[in-house]
DNA sequence: TATTAGCACTCTGGCACTAAGAGTGCTAAA
DNA sequence: TTTAGCACTCTTAGTGCCAGAGTGCTAATA
């Protein structure tokens, strides 16, 4: 698959043209207007032999026998991997991207929603930001609160920040003091257990103490379980805006797939694999995942601390996407993200 | 605007015809066709007649001269308004829907998104699902929880067990056992209190239990201003699966209101007005809304306790739309909801 | 008076055809 | 190795034509 093409030097800027031309004007490219359009100091007869090369290579092809060319996903995929050179975004779209940040709430889903703004912004794109989510969960806070009859409103607050809430359903009523007791005795003694030190723990526990903590430990491995945060999505109608997705059903097929819980999760798995550019993964063609996204790219990436919270951030665009704009747009939210999760984590 | 049109018996059910094989084929109907089609012991030259007099009416319309019949947006309304008999749901379908409500979580959120499943399915279009929202908060339990600093995380369980999160910071460094402290306190003293209430009360205090009765204020202040609550999606896909939306701007459009939360806001306040049938608000034609949604039609009524806890459900589909089965589930569905939120609402 | 048959008229949609234009591959010369 | 030139292919836009569907109107009919 991965097999290393060799270009010459003329056929790698040549294929950079054709892609960076295809992407803005969203038809063929031919021999002759290349030579026009990027002042080669070639003949449209040079330019065309090296074209049937790159054509044999699979890089390009043409859509019928006397049009220009046009990239292939192999194109794409060699443009990503070995044409792009990694820009930075400017620095005032920075500064103003952290200002953004740092003059919000200090609200995890203020945070997400912005990211999802920016990125999708920026890209012109659909985008795809995950909450940050605990590895292997770890209990910081617990707190009950009676409703009605037998329902108490169970709140769990993680390392992390992560709030957590949930209705149980006690065996017997108990007035809100009690339950306060309970909540105190069991934050007390579980702060920064995970769900294998509670369950170890949970034995030598009785009463009214241990039917709780028995209904944390089901939630919290219930969260274990989730492979990621809350979805946040935003830019779907950009989709729609692409020329190649005019006739609707390609473009449906990629909302649906961007709708529902279960495919996403498949790509935040999938997301691991993959071609690695400095840690962002670069789907072209929506290799690697269901076929409703088979006339997308993504760019994915995590961000957070690997292996203790993370979460996700991504781009899904036609294959004809701005990969350079993106992916500098993903990298620096990714990084500042970063920061953010970092910053709750080491809690005084 | 709604000066009442008198129209024959035999005007009324050739619009009904008309309307229904429209919506179902999306092709003009024709005087010959209709006649076979529906067995009328008339001749196509007599509804012919029939025809040009709804046209003279604006009921109907050609989309050019020797095409048949489709109904304009006063036809639609017409048809909603006085042809369209209020079916209910089938027994088996309401019972499964019920059921499955009945068989999750008790939470507010799994609710929200199983409704807004449910309608987007039931009516193939768009759906749109606010979560219950008081009219007038009042403070039903605050936890405050030590973070790192000055952060505090303050936790506001509202009557009617919304339950809202912010971060705030302190003047001055607690340690979580003063925190607690001051958050039983508050409990105590503002169960049940609105914004006006605490908002007198707050002179009477000191210290540190007065800042932070200050941001639960501002906290709460900002809960009232909001107009609803998290807003659920879902069947955004289904909206491009329609013939009308096959050249996408008309789509792009649409969605694009949906995105937009400001868009959603105007959609809520305007679902105050508008034609009432039975308390669900029909708006053909996106009448009186933004221009975005001038292509589509909105179904949308209030659930919830009236002037207490309320929230919205929507369908956002095509103006060719299956009225009846959009009307019947939406009905449906706010009823079983406020049943829902009653129950949450007389907590022991 | 309400209905209907008949007819002239209009507009769409599909089909076939043409001409222009863009782009190619190949060959042979520079 | 590059290039000029040429024959060839395929798309696209434009045209004319015809069948079909549907209408409105008029005059005859029950």
């Amino acid at each position: 698959m991965s097999k290393v093409l060799e270009l010459t030097e003329r056929q790698r800027y040549i294929l950079n043209f054709i892609i960076h031309d295809y992407i803005k004007n969203v038809r063929p490219v031919g021999s002759k207007y290349l030579v026009n359009e990027f002042n080669l100091n070639l003949s449209s007869a040079t330019v065309r032999n090296e074209l049937a090369q790159l054509d044999d290579l699979g890089l390009l092809r043409q859509p019928h026998t006397s049009a220009g060319r046009v990239p292939t996903d192999e194109g794409y995929r060699f443009f990503v991997g070995n044409l792009l050179q990694s820009i930075e975004l400017p620095e005032n779209t920075r500064h103003t991207i952290t200002h953004q940040f740092y003059q919000m709430n200090y609200d995890v889903e203020d945070w997400m929603r912005l990211a999802a703004s920016i990125l999708a912004q920026q890209s012109s794109a659909a985008s795809l930001v995950t909450a940050p989510h605990p590895q292997d969960a770890m209990l910081k806070h617990l707190e009950l609160i009676s409703t009605r009859g037998l329902q108490v409103l169970m709140i769990l607050v993680l390392q992390g920040g992560e709030v957590d809430q949930q209705y149980i359903t006690l065996k017997e009523p108990l007035p809100q003091v009690r339950l306060s007791q309970a909540a105190q005795y069991l934050t007390n003694r579980f702060t920064h257990a995970n769900v294998e030190t509670i369950q170890h723990e949970v034995a030598f526990l009785g009463g009214v103490e241990r039917d709780i903590a028995e209904l944390v430990l089901k939630e919290m491995q219930l969260v274990d379980r989730n492979v990621m945060g809350e979805v946040y999505l935003d830019g779907i109608s950009h989709v729609l805006a692409e020329p190649e997705f005019v006739d609707s059903e390609d473009a449906r097929q990629a909302i649906r797939a961007l709708e529902e819980r279960s495919i996403l999760q498949d790509l935040m798995r999938s997301s691991l694999t993959g071609n690695a550019v400095g840690g962002v993964q670069v789907l072209i063609g929506g290799e690697g995942t269901r076929d409703e996204l088979r006339q997308c790219s993504l760019i994915l990436t995590q961000y957070g601390i690997p292996g203790t919270v993370t979460g996700m951030l991504g781009v899904v665009g036609p294959i004809r996407m701005p990969y350079g704009r993106s992916i500098s747009t993903i990298r620096f939210l990714s990084s500042l993200l970063s920061n953010l999760v970092q910053e709750m984590m080491t809690e005084a």
